[in-house]
DNA sequence: TCTGGGGTCCTAGGACCC
DNA sequence: TCTGGGGTCCTAGGACCC
């Protein structure tokens, strides 16, 4: 991800090559739950369920012996539970995720300096420029596998294709702790007896349009004619599905993808329907939101307040400003705003989240910048407490109306 | 059965300018 | 006085992904 990384490896060549089969996607297998379970070996070979066990929250991952009792990420805490009542539940440690995440990433790029990271427990690979120095892209996935194990102790997916597309519905296929290669000749073979769902793009509500139409498989997309498919999901996604369902993806392994947005929001435990109560979360959101803008050296345009109901329902107002910011009373001072104009009187929230958009690197942002002498005291006062945040701890430094 | 938190992308309407 | 489109930006919502 960063040029130190990618410097690491001069002697790879990047000439490209003749076959058409270079595009690995890995995927961690049961990623939060192997990486918990290395810390506490006693509990391999139990069903182990990691996710926010407080009443409100969802499966974040779990083991194969917990998939046993039908148990899947993206599922309820409750439902999980009452499948699996014995199951050992673990909060989350995210620090230890991105620990984890960042030796992955050093792996993949001892195999090529064309990693693109999907999340914390997946990438894009391509081999192209590798094949002199390391092998095959079959004989570079296994080598990631056994490398990944070795060092992580976490078993991992590989799925190899002529496109970042089908290389992830080959990863997914050969799960758990499998490779599996698809040639081009290979491609509409294995891609068309697929449900619609494996589309990317297809999630809930377009497979429901599908069906509706009496389109269940990939092969039933790609023999529709195109024009039926755009009058039921617009342009846009009917063209893009058509062009996958029949193994064309012209997207390439990229590198490095700026950020184009940072925010944090966040489920209460207990519904809040004070005004005072709710402003204090916002401030909280707006300041580590612009905690981190700062320290990815980023300042933004947009700032996007989010507010979901009781009922689940949920609402975003946002606000574009001419001069991008990045301080926490700046950004704090507009979310404030946009939340009193909501005029909400005693209505129960469930979560706020702040968001900054329309990001531009800080440095030729503030270059652009006059700063009158009160803002540049903001940005002082903002610094000092960055610092302080990084020596002592997150808690060390708030902004007194966070200090209980 | 009640639904976390980090994101990206698309659409549609309206303002505004030419 | 009434009337075009086209382009761009902003706002809000929603689908989708991991």
């Amino acid at each position: 991800m960063t040029h130190r990384q990618i410097l690491k490896l001069p002697h790879i060549e990047l000439t490209g090559d003749d076959s058409e089969t270079n595009i690995l996607h890995v995927d961690m297998d049961a990623f939060f739950a192997s990486v918990e379970l290395k810390d506490r070996p006693e509990l391999r070979g139990t069903p182990v369920i990691v996710g926010h066990s407080g009443g409100r929250g969802v499966v974040t991952s779990a083991t194969y012996e917990a998939r046993k009792f039908g148990i899947h990420a993206a599922m309820s805490m409750s439902e999980a539970l009452r499948k699996c009542p014995g199951a050992t539940v673990i909060e989350p440690s995210h620090e230890k995720y991105e620990e984890v995440s960042n030796r992955l990433q050093d792996i993949y790029y001892s195999m090529t300096p064309l990693v693109e990271p999907l999340s914390v427990d997946e990438a894009f690979l391509d081999v192209s420029g590798s094949r002199k120095l390391l092998g095959t892209p079959t004989e570079i996935g296994h080598k990631l596998r056994e490398k990944v194990f070795q060092e992580e102790n976490i078993t991992c997916s590989v799925g190899i294709a002529p496109t970042k597309f089908i290389a992830k519905l080959a990863s997914t296929r050969a799960k758990p702790d499998g490779l599996l290669v698809v040639s081009p000749e290979e491609v509409i073979a294995f891609l068309h007896p697929l449900p619609v769902g494996a589309l990317w793009g297809v999630g809930g509500k377009t497979e429901e349009v599908l069906a509706r139409l009496g389109l269940f498989k990939v092969s039933d997309i790609a023999n529709l004619p195109l024009n039926t498919l755009r009058r039921a999901l617009g342009d846009g996604l009917a063209e893009h599905l058509h062009e996958l369902s029949w193994g064309r993806d012209e997207r390439s392994v990229e590198p490095y993808e700026p950020e184009k947005s940072i925010g944090n929001e966040e489920t209460f435990s207990k519904d809040l329907d004070q005004a005072a109560d709710i402003l204090r979360e916002v401030l909280r959101l707006s300041e580590k939101v612009a905690t981190r803008l700062r320290a990815a050296e980023l300042m933004g345009r947009t700032i996007v307040l989010k507010v979901r109901f009781a009922n689940f329902s949920t609402i975003t107002r946002s606000k574009t400003i001419t001069d991008p910011i990045d301080g926490t009373k700046d950004i704090y001072a507009i979310t404030k705003t946009l939340f009193e104009n909501l005029k909400l009187d005693r209505v129960r929230v469930r979560l706020v989240g702040v968001r900054v958009e329309k990001l531009e690197e800080a440095e030729t942002a503030s270059r652009q910048l006059l700063l009158g002498e009160s803002e540049k005291g903001w940005r002082e006062i903002d610094k000092a407490s960055d610092k302080a945040s990084a020596r002592f701890g997150d808690d060390a430094v708030k902004p007194a109306r966070l200090i209980d």
